[in-house]
RNA sequence: GCGCCUGUAGCUCAAUUGGAUAGAGCGUUGGAUUCCGGUUCCAAAGGUUGGGGGUUCGAUUCCCUUCAGGCGUACCA
């Protein structure tokens, strides 16, 4: 509806334009934060200034007088400050609009922009050396939540995590196992320092020996340890993900590159283009062709590549399987590395445009006031699980989400603790629960929403500031999917609450006027289905009691 | 050294992508309920947007410079 109204006022200035012939001009119309501006703005009179050499405030006076609009659309006009020309909608606009949620309900906010464009967000992707901790679990949320938004705007999503279990870490991990393992069946071991610390180590050990008992005793082929260690882990991980209430589609293993020659037919390919060079024993990626300062190494000397060569090769794989948005999600650490994956899909050519790299900072973790370097084998890491224990998944993720991904998170577990108690997620929920009492008081009154209820009885400034709101839900979904900021919905529903608040508080619903009972009835089962909406997107319950 | 990210109220963060008077929560101080859930609402105090320069009608936003923190700069992933 605000669209609708938007492109009006926009051919209402075109009209303009092309009566003074003025090409070129781009009209912007924004909407003020300030609410005593309108609520609609254009700084066209601002532009077109410096262009005529004019005073800003006389074109703006001009344009006034020129635009003739209806009534019943656009309440006033006025000019403020420099020469911004303001557009007060009438209230009978938004009206309609409030009907539509309440027909709409669940589909509310969403569209079909994406028009189910093949679309893959890959996310997590942590190698099963160990459990998810917080700092996975901001890309996680993060992850499925772009997942979601995407989702509601008609994209066709999936969600993968790639990993890699063969490589140095995965034999550290297998022979870890082996240790405890002897250790529990009475073996005098060293456990080296740069093995993994973790209790779940001696976990895996243990259910081992209680299958097999001594049976590996002089077994020092790692492969069954290593394999138990990484089910075990991986099944831990799952368990994790699913109380963050989402599920991956596709885990892609690295190992299948190797197993179906895609690595080879990356270098074959790269080779083709000279971009292969053999220098001090290892192969080289020619980046510096291709303007960066220096090249890569993509094949050790000891004949294995490097990271850089399967990520090339699995993002090929990513085009050939059809995807035509590719949102990765990688935190800080690999800021270097995507640079000379996509230079290398562009030299194979592919749209590089298609993929979506997003870089999110790290979750830095307090300790006393100092900071801790996580590491998954020296486990001073805090779990997820963890933190979901301690203060419950939808606090767990809206902490995550609250915070733009660009901003360094500082985690302190006793903050965490503290914040959750005062959290604005349980600020969002009581709001949605309040409702559902009114309804309920409502219903054992014998009062339930009509169909059409009088809507346009709804004039009062909390009512009205109420329904503009609302009524933005499709508009914030759709700007935080294509920007992949997932904290504007977070900030919106904080708003959107707030607005309730102070309507419950100078409003009474259930009133002896009828009329105006149902009307307010319908702007709150509008704003319950606008919360429950917006919940649901960023993966948070909407409960009917607290 | 070089590259990327960050620096906004005492604390944790926003700011519609260059707009008008930089906004919320927590904390502090004061106030509101005979009534649908007080986990609520209202008000006050709190700012040289790290510092300095530039671009223009207009800068938290763009450019240069400087300071501070994080990450990277591997034949580790």
């Amino acid at each position: 509806m605000i669209m609708r109204i938007e492109t009006y006022v926009e051919n209402l200035l075109q009209i303009y334009l092309e009566e003074k012939s003025l090409k070129n001009v781009k009209i912007n119309l924004d909407k003020p934060k300030h609410k005593n501006f309108g609520d609609l703005s254009t700084n066209i009179a601002l532009q077109l200034a410096s262009h005529l050499k004019l005073n800003p405030r006389q074109i703006a006076e001009e344009i006034k007088n020129k635009i003739k609009f209806d009534k019943n659309i656009i309440e006033k006009i006025e000019i403020a400050g420099p020469g911004f020309i303001n557009f007060y909608i009438s209230n009978t606009s938004y009206y309609s609009s409030l009907i539509q949620i309440l027909t709409e309900k669940e589909e509310f906010g969403k569209s079909n922009i994406g028009k189910n464009l093949k679309t893959q967000v890959e996310f997590i992707s942590a190698n099963p050396t160990g459990p998810l901790t917080i700092g996975h679990g901001r890309q996680a949320v993060l992850g499925d939540t772009i997942a979601r938004l995407y989702e509601a705007c008609g994209y066709d999503v999936t969600r993968e995590y790639y990993f890699n279990n063969a490589g140095r870490q995965m034999r550290i991990l297998g022979e870890s196992v082996r240790l405890r393992y002897l250790e529990l069946i009475g073996e005098k071991i060293e456990f080296p320092e740069d093995y993994y610390q973790g209790t779940y180590i001696t976990d895996v050990a243990r259910v081992i020996y209680e299958e097999v008992g001594d049976k590996f005793k002089n077994d020092t082929d790692i492969t069954f340890f290593k394999d138990k260690a990484e089910e075990s882990v991986f099944a831990e991980i799952k368990k994790t993900i699913a109380r963050l209430k989402f599920k991956m589609d596709v885990f892609y293993n690295e190992k299948s590159l190797y197993d179906e020659g895609k690595i080879n037919e990356v270098l074959e390919l790269l080779k083709k283009k000279s971009l292969i060079i053999e220098k001090d024993g290892a192969t080289w990626f020619q980046t510096s062709k291709l303007g960066k300062e220096q090249d890569r190494v993509i094949i050790k000397g000891t004949g294995e590549p490097t990271y850089r060569l399967p990520d090339i090769a699995y993002h090929r794989e990513k085009f050939k399987r059809g995807f035509e948005l590719i949102i990765d999600i990688f935190g800080a650490d690999h800021i270097a590395t995507y640079p000379d994956v996509i230079l290398a899909l562009k030299e194979m050519g592919y749209d590089t445009d298609k993929v979506k790299v997003l870089i999110h900072q790290f979750v830095t973790l307090m300790e006393n006031g100092k900071k801790v370097k996580m590491s998954t084998r020296k486990a001073n890491f805090v779990t997820l699980d963890e933190l979901m224990d301690e203060v419950g998944e939808d606090v767990t993720r809206f902490f995550f989400l609250m915070r733009h991904m660009n901003s360094h998170l500082n985690f302190d577990m006793n903050l965490a603790k503290t914040q959750s108690e005062e959290n604005p997620v349980y600020y969002v929920q009581y709001a949605h629960a309040r409702i559902c009492s009114i309804i309920k008081v409502g219903n054992e009154q014998g009062i339930t929403l009509q169909k059409n209820p009088p809507v346009d009885l709804l004039k009062t400034e909390e009512e009205t500031d109420l329904i503009k709101h609302l009524i933005e839900l499709p508009e914030i979904i759709k700007d935080s999917a294509l920007n992949n900021e997932p904290h504007r919905i977070i900030k919106y529903l904080i708003d959107t609450a707030t607005l309730f608040h102070k309507f419950y508080t100078e409003c009474r619903v259930i009133v002896d006027d009828k009329d105006l009972t149902q009307a307010r009835l319908g702007l709150c089962e509008a704003t319950k289905t606008v919360i429950a909406n917006g919940c649901n997107l960023i993966g948070i319950s909407a409960p009917q009691r607290m």
